[in-house]
RNA sequence: GGGCCCGUAGCUCAGAUGGUAGAGCGCCGGCUUUGCAAGCCGGAGGUCCCGGGUUCGAGUCCCGGCGGGUCCA
């Protein structure tokens, strides 16, 4: 059976379903009733549960008799994962109960955690963001789905599409009590991350409440192909289906419950009668057009028509509550994302949940509303703790101090956005290509901004729909390439995977194997000590000698698990038996600092909070850096808490433990904290774990006990990111070097400046406000000297050419100070004051010319030059310098420009 | 990792073309006022981030460093 073949299901047709084709949508679908014509599902036909509910069940209840009836059936209940995918590094959020699972489990690599299981997976998907709140309901940022999976391995088979559609029909009719003439079924193909396979989508009252997803092919070159494992995923509409139930006005009112009401309030909008957004609702299943791009306005007029209303009356009830829905779903996908331990920042999953937040705020902007949006997110984390999601509140402070953080900032742009935009209205009248680039590039002022505020001061602006592509062709960025697997790849499975000596003792140093291979000009070995590159740890270098010969080990690389050896001479033939040697220093250090990675990383978890993750890490001989996760800058009281308590890991020498588990286990026991240092893509984790302190999946050389780490020196926290801080550290020799050469230069200040260590900051400050003292002493005096000295000058001038001329030589201050006590005290009297200054092998001059139709920097320029110096100036004042030895020249040549003219 | 922007008084920031460093707020003093808020007059407060270069002359131009911001990867 291929994809797209109908799917006949014995347990249907044995109870009278036929199969039918929708005439308005052209899909397959399985019914009861012979004379039904369409699916059954909007919008075909509209919804038919509003208003006619058939249970008074909450939220958590369906849930809970989803799960029992599924425990019931032999399904073993599971908890949920967390919202942010951290086991996988091709997605960002979890978006299905089945990405749990992917891709070991569902590629039969791994078994899974239960095996048939259930579980409610609350999940997040941003692609219908813009649909959240038109819909009614229909479309969520975040939802739970329900499902039972069973993973049919050709050792187990659990169940396939006869039970599975069995189970759901039983849920339906017997727990939601769903006539099953009502409930029609269509067929669809499922297509999802490399898997497909043919499913069956159960509709009842225009909704589709469930997925059951038969998922048995694997793309391969572009061809779908069977696969061994056969995975049932089903996926159950918790939301959906607790308003099918309910039968309330919208979905937001069977998921919020009272949280619709008190936010409306909060938020100032007026109430609007249930019977009409009943009928609104109702219809509004033809708003799932807007998935083919039309407009919302466009629809709305097509709904007044059908509702016989005014569209414009409808728009005024309606525009208000759709923002107050889209509020509702947003802050609620905020609190989760932030409780799993979301950072906001401006890179992939930090980057959508800050965009959820600006797009909040932007609501709440619309609204016309001032007000904290972390008052509403509190009231998601209030409301979703007493249901079912305990460990909210446990975040709660964490989640208003993240979510303030971001509206300030926020607020922060567009007031700093405002001023830019409005400084270059003002001197330009106009807004170019050029200024938007400015603005987003430096400013981080995104360009839609920058157009409501110039249209605000009329002032047109034209963003070109390319406009983000123009920027990231400025920054001429690439793409990183995929790892290339090095041409011999294949040639590697001709020999066995080297066993690995550095695993099973990392100190061992020197070691005897035996050449089993060449592989491109590097020699391969049955077995070696040698670390090859990988995790953030450069690889070890060494001597490798044999009989008759000897070369440098210059790097190592591993693939497939055969350590391959450059050596920088001639290799030893194969079948030698050959001596290695590890440059012990270099290892040892990088030892040191590969567990001072994980000590330190889970010292700043402790000291700033769970959020806190390993970003990046790298290691080296001197220095290395982690980068981690986390909302704001961090404070020196925290860096200092953060080095003390890792410090005080490495003194109680704590057993540094490392053995293999299979990743599910690993998952089990610690949870998805062991990826920390990144997702590791096999089926087999190596854990290292510091006992009682700390856990992570990790392939690197680590010390045996944390006492062999030594001293840990944190150099440097600094933002290199939003969101991201790198933290700069030594550990062992090179901490307690350069630790103790930084104290003997403390020890030298502290002698020169004769007091104690400890007294050095106060006494250094003491001392350098005594210097500005001094300074400010002397510039008095100075001052008060020259300006006797100038005022004597101005007095006693002489006659040259109709011309007051006097002439000040300065000591003591500046030229700048002096013209600026010339200009000071001649007042309005007509006079050429020329200064002259003294300043090493020259003297620097200048001619203040008050009162008189004469140029100054013409007179300045004109003289300095005819006695070998330079300068210039303006009408009032030139200053230039000339030789020492000219000054005498220099003066003459001014009174006789002066007597001359 | 790369691009761009910024670093000037306690704070927020101006300082085209290189030529006497400024404003607002805050601070101190005086005047006005029954008092307060406020107003008026005056004053103190500067290593223009650091180092080098170009120039007769650099806050301004060039190079390097440090610190901060922002965007892209």
């Amino acid at each position: 059976m291929g994809l797209g073949d109908p799917i006949e299901i014995q347990f249907l047709i044995e109870r009278g379903y036929v199969r039918k084709k929708c005439p308005k949508c052209g899909e397959y679908f399985w019914t009861l009733d012979p004379d039904r014509e369409t699916c059954g599902e909007a919008p075909c036909e509209p919804y038919s549960f509003i208003g006619k509910g058939v249970a008074d069940k909450s939220l958590e209840e369906v849930r809970e008799d989803f799960l029992s009836f599924m425990e019931s059936k032999g399904h073993t209940r599971i908890g949920r994962y967390p919202v942010i995918a951290r086991w996988r590094d091709d997605l960002f959020l979890t978006s299905a109960s089945i990405v749990d699972f992917q891709p070991f489990i569902t590629a039969g690599l791994v078994p899974p955690p239960a095996n048939p299981l259930t579980i409610s997976q609350p999940c997040i998907r941003l692609k219908d963001v813009d649909k959240v709140g038109p819909t009614m309901g229909r479309h969520l940022t975040i939802f739970e789905m329900m499902a039972h999976h069973a993973f049919n391995t050709k050792e187990r088979f659990i169940y396939w599409k006869e039970r599975t559609v069995e189970l759901f029909h039983e849920y339906a009719t017997k727990v939601l009590g769903i006539p099953e003439e009502e409930i029609i079924y269509k067929e669809g193909i499922w297509e999802g991350g490399g898997n497909a396979g043919p499913d069956l989508e159960p509709i009842v009252r225009g909704l589709e409440i469930a997925t059951l997803v038969f998922m048995e092919y694997r793309e391969e070159n572009g061809k779908y192909v069977p696969m061994d494992t056969k995975v049932v995923d089903t996926g159950y509409g918790l939301e959906r289906i607790t308003w099918l139930l309910r039968g309330d006005p919208t979905g937001f009112h069977a998921v919020y419950g009272d949280l619709v009401d008190t936010f409306r309030s909060e938020l100032g909008v007026e109430r609007v009668d249930e019977g009409l957004l009943s009928r609104y609702s109702e219809v509004s299943s033809i708003l799932r057009e807007l998935e083919k791009g039309r407009k919302v306005d466009a629809l709305r007029g097509k709904i007044a028509e059908i509702l016989g209303l005014d569209q414009s009356y409808l728009e005024e009830k309606i525009a208000p509550l759709e923002k107050v829905f889209a509020l509702l779903d947003h802050t609620k996908t905020i609190a989760f994302m932030l409780a799993d331990g979301l950072v906001p920042s401006n890179v992939n999953e930090g980057y959508l949940g800050r965009l959820l937040i600006r797009r909040s705020l932007k609501l709440l902007k619309l609204l016309g509303v001032e007000m904290n949006l972390s008052e509403l997110v509190a009231k998601q984390v209030d409301y979703w703790s007493g249901k079912g999601f305990p460990e909210l509140k446990e975040a709660l402070d964490r989640i208003v101090e993240i979510v303030d953080i971001e509206q300030a900032r926020y607020e922060e742009i567009l007031r700093r956005g405002e001023k830019i935009v409005k400084g270059i209205v003002k001197s330009k009248r106009k807004l170019d290509l050029e200024d938007l680039i400015t603005l987003y590039d430096s400013h981080g002022v995104p360009p839609e901004l920058v157009q409501t505020v110039a249209e605000k001061l009329g002032v047109k602006v034209e963003v070109p729909d390319n406009f983000y592509e123009l920027i990231a062709g400025r920054h001429e960025s690439r793409k990183p390439e995929a790892p290339k697997l090095p041409p011999f790849i294949d040639e590697l499975d001709r020999y066995r995977p080297t066993r690995l000596l550095y695993y099973q003792d990392p100190y061992l140093m020197e070691f005897d194997a035996t050449v089993v291979g060449h592989v491109d000009g590097m020699v391969l070995l049955d077995e070696t000590a040698f670390y090859p590159e990988g995790g953030g740890q450069p690889s070890d270098v060494g001597v490798l000698s044999w009989p008759g010969g000897k070369a440098e080990v210059i790097s190592v690389e591993k693939y497939k698990g055969r350590v391959l050896h450059r050596l920088n001479g001639p290799l030893p033939p194969v079948g030698t038996k050959v001596h290695g040697k590890v440059d012990e220093g270099r290892r040892l250090s990088r030892m040191r600092h590969h567990t001072a990675t994980h000590v330190i990383l889970e010292a700043a978890r402790r000291v700033l909070g769970p959020h806190v993750w390993q970003w990046g890490a790298q290691k080296g001989d001197e220095e290395s850096r982690l980068d981690i996760t986390h909302y704001k800058g961090i404070t020196p009281e925290e860096l200092k808490r953060i080095e003390l308590l890792a410090n005080e890991t490495v003194m109680r020498n704590l057993p540094v433990n490392t053995f293999w588990l299979l990743r599910t286990d690993a998952e089990r026991r610690y949870g998805f904290i062991l990826y920390q240092g990144g997702v590791v893509p096999d089926p087999v984790l190596r854990i290292v774990e510091i006992q009682g302190y700390n856990v992570q999946a990790c392939g690197g050389t680590h010390v045996t006990r944390t006492g062999d780490i030594g001293p840990i020196k944190i150099w440097r926290a600094r933002r290199i990111q939003d969101g991201v801080i790198r933290l700069e550290f030594s550990a062992g020799v090179p901490a307690a070097r350069r630790l103790i050469e930084a104290h003997s230069k403390l020890k030298e200040i502290a002698q020169s400046l004769g007091v104690s260590e400890e007294d050095v900051d106060k006494a250094f400050k003491a001392a350098m406000e005594e210097l500005r003292e001094l300074r400010r002493e002397i510039r008095r005096h100075a001052r008060e000297i020259e300006e006797a000295k100038i005022r004597e000058a101005l007095k006693d001038f002489e006659e040259v050419g109709g011309y007051r001329v006097s002439h000040v030589e300065l000591a003591s201050v500046s030229l700048d100070e002096g013209v600026k006590l010339v200009d000071k005290l001649v007042g309005s009297e007509e006079r050429v004051v020329v200064l002259t200054r003294p300043s090493g092998e020259r003297v620097e001059v200048a001619v203040l010319v008050n009162g008189y139709d004469l140029v100054a920097g013409d007179l300045v320029r004109e003289a300095t030059k005819s006695v070998g110096g330079g300068g210039g100036g303006n009408q009032r004042l030139g200053r230039g310098s000339i030789p020492k030895e000219k000054l005498e020249s220099f003066l003459e040549v001014i009174r006789a420009r002066l007597g001359g003219s």
